[in-house]
DNA sequence: TGTTAAAATGTGCTCGAACACATTAAAAAT
DNA sequence: ATTTTTAATGTGTTCGAGCACATTTTAACA
């Protein structure tokens, strides 16, 4: 009975156009267009008259029509670490170009610009180079704060719009972040240990890199700490410890006999496999284990049982939604979200494969 | 040096239009028209020439102007149950409207149309009513095998396209499943418990609804099965535990102390939060507990750490891949995938609040 | 060869928004 | 009162694809 009554409704929503509104107005599509713009050159009285109607009705502006006669193409750079020095960074690219082949028929270019992740001049030269071609907007990963920040204010003293993905940075001039919430990212760490064993020393292992990670492992530390903070008196014991890659080997060996008392660890970064090699030798106990990344390497550990869960930081879809947040501002008019949290996924052996989509 | 050169190229990417094709190939756009449409209606000679350009350069018609000037409005109907039984639908909604106002600008209408999960004839009535209305496609969660196998035919002898999400269903007639894997999705549960406990008795719980989840029930319980089957021996025994809704709360009691050996269970349903409530009574041991779906009722008792995992089946995904893959058909005439699986996410008390974006 | 039918090709308008340009009305200056 | 200036309004073209219709070319037949 009463679906009759919305199906009549939903035939008769009318979309208006210009024209219409010209009509009802009655003035001429050219007035109403200045009115829509704000152009000026318009009578008291007929502002008032178009005004009324646009109050009216809900005008929504054809899209099709906008972009099809505006011939300006907008175009993006990203610039994303070359993934040839860190296998992290492929999906990105894959993220990038799904965006690009869904918006190919839009006026729209995208540009891939990769740095040397281990190389901050790698990274001010793309800078540069992108500079160059004054795109309307910049999608980075800014690996190295303060050549970032600086970057990103020249983009902005130019008025080209800056978003950054992957890495969190404070500045006035970025326009939107996309990631994770990493505090989060290590209470959920903590939760899957605190679920995996009951009692016992649990390490925090940071394997640093040559290039700035100290944010992204410090929050999650902290993250990780409070919830057991949280939980009040446990059985468990926190420790902390860091590494640089050249002796890795040596000195984890030696902090693991040192402290036989390890049930569970906790690697902050994507490198939980260095760690899995090790512990593999070491069947006598299992040592639970937790990192970051499907990366090849991760993944084999993750397999044979050595790590039990790796937190996807979902690469892919950070880069495919930084791009989207932007293209979709330019096509269509959309506001640029200022901060987009990802989900932060728990990976085991059975749905990892799940992820490469 | 070379990014000049790339640059180059970047900026040379030409965008050919039919007019332009018309013009490299000398001859009509009429003509270039019905060579892209096969029209026919054109000569051998002609149509070589215009093969020739096309083969060489990369057309990609503007999809804006093609939509301005097709004023044809493709509508989508879409078949929900009614949230009002089943909070586990109220994503559902969510995810068509998303879909609706993404894509509110485009040529296409979306409507829908909810019935009663719990009533076969609520499903073929609103069946009638969608056929009623003539639409292009029809986006359906097939609750009820029979019924919706004949939906599906008739559809199909009208030309209208049907696709269905979150239950599987075999038919030649239907074009597009979104949904999940089962069958893996047991797999995932298995393992998780795996991790929890070491040894015991587990129990796969099978709530069943007045509704179709036989088949949803199985696949779980076979995948479950598998991994541990694979495990080879191990110190588990697994149960399975059929119960019907009323006498429900008094039979799983029975069933728990007529095991005192369970150290773990599984439910298959969205109804863990029952089983839930029975053992928060039972303090003096922790029974490991997973289930399935983020509904008020389970979170709370994940919260509580009653319920140790729940795993998200994502409705609110699925219908919004179930719609969009139907509208980029109809707006860009993208192939419509005829199998969408949606990985299966593993949530903890701490991300939880992530999934519902 | 001339006439007609059929096939092939080309032309021109439309969709809605944007904007340049032409036209008209009102105000200011002579 | 008439011209000039300025403000206000209207008209018409463009973007690219799609399709109806007009025109031309070729084939068929008397």
């Amino acid at each position: 009975m009463l679906s009759v009554f919305y199906l009549y409704l939903f035939y008769m929503e009318k979309i208006y156009t210009i024209k219409d509104i010209a009509e009802l107005a009655g003035v001429s599509k050219g007035t109403v267009d200045r009115v829509l713009h704000k152009r000026g050159k318009v009578s008291e009285d007929a502002l008032k008259k178009v005004n009324e109607i646009l109050d009216k009705i809900d005008y929504q502006p054809n899209l099709m029509a906008r972009s099809l006669k505006k011939k300006q193409i907008y175009s993006i750079c990203v610039l994303i670490p070359d993934s040839a020095n860190d296998p992290y960074w492929q999906p990105c690219i894959d993220g990038i170009n799904e965006a690009k082949k869904e918006f190919k028929s839009f006026n729209v270019k995208i540009e891939i610009f990769l740095f040397d992740a281990t190389n901050t001049s790698s990274f001010v030269e793309t800078n540069k180079n992108v500079l160059d071609t004054s795109p309307d907007a910049v999608l980075l990963v800014p690996l190295f704060h303060k050549e970032a920040i600086e970057a990103i204010e020249i983009y902005n003293s130019k008025g080209i719009i800056s978003s950054i993905f992957n890495n969190q940075l404070k500045s006035s001039s970025i326009r939107s972040f996309v990631g994770q919430d990493l505090f989060q990212s290590g209470r959920i760490a903590a939760r899957l240990l605190d679920l995996l064993i009951k009692k016992g020393t649990i390490a925090i292992i940071h394997i640093d890199e040559d290039y700035e990670n100290a944010i992204h492992m410090q929050e999650k530390e902290k993250g990780f700490r409070d919830y057991f903070n949280n939980l009040g008196n446990t059985d468990f014991e926190i420790k902390t410890f860091k590494v640089k890659h050249p002796q890795f080997k040596s000195t984890l060996k030696e902090f693991l006999d040192e402290n036989p008392a390890i049930e569970g660890l906790f690697v902050t970064t994507s490198k939980a496999y260095q760690v899995a090699k090790i512990i593999a030798k070491k069947p006598e106990k299992k040592i639970a284990l937790i990192g970051y990344d499907l990366l090849e390497n991760n993944l084999e550990y993750l397999n044979n049982k050595t790590i039990d869960f790796l937190i996807h930081q979902n690469p892919k879809r950070q880069a495919y939604l930084g791009a989207t947040n932007l293209i979709e501002h330019f096509i269509f008019e959309k506001e640029i979200s200022s901060e987009i949290l990802l989900p932060i996924d728990i990976i085991n052996t059975e749905n990892a494969k799940d992820y490469f989509l």
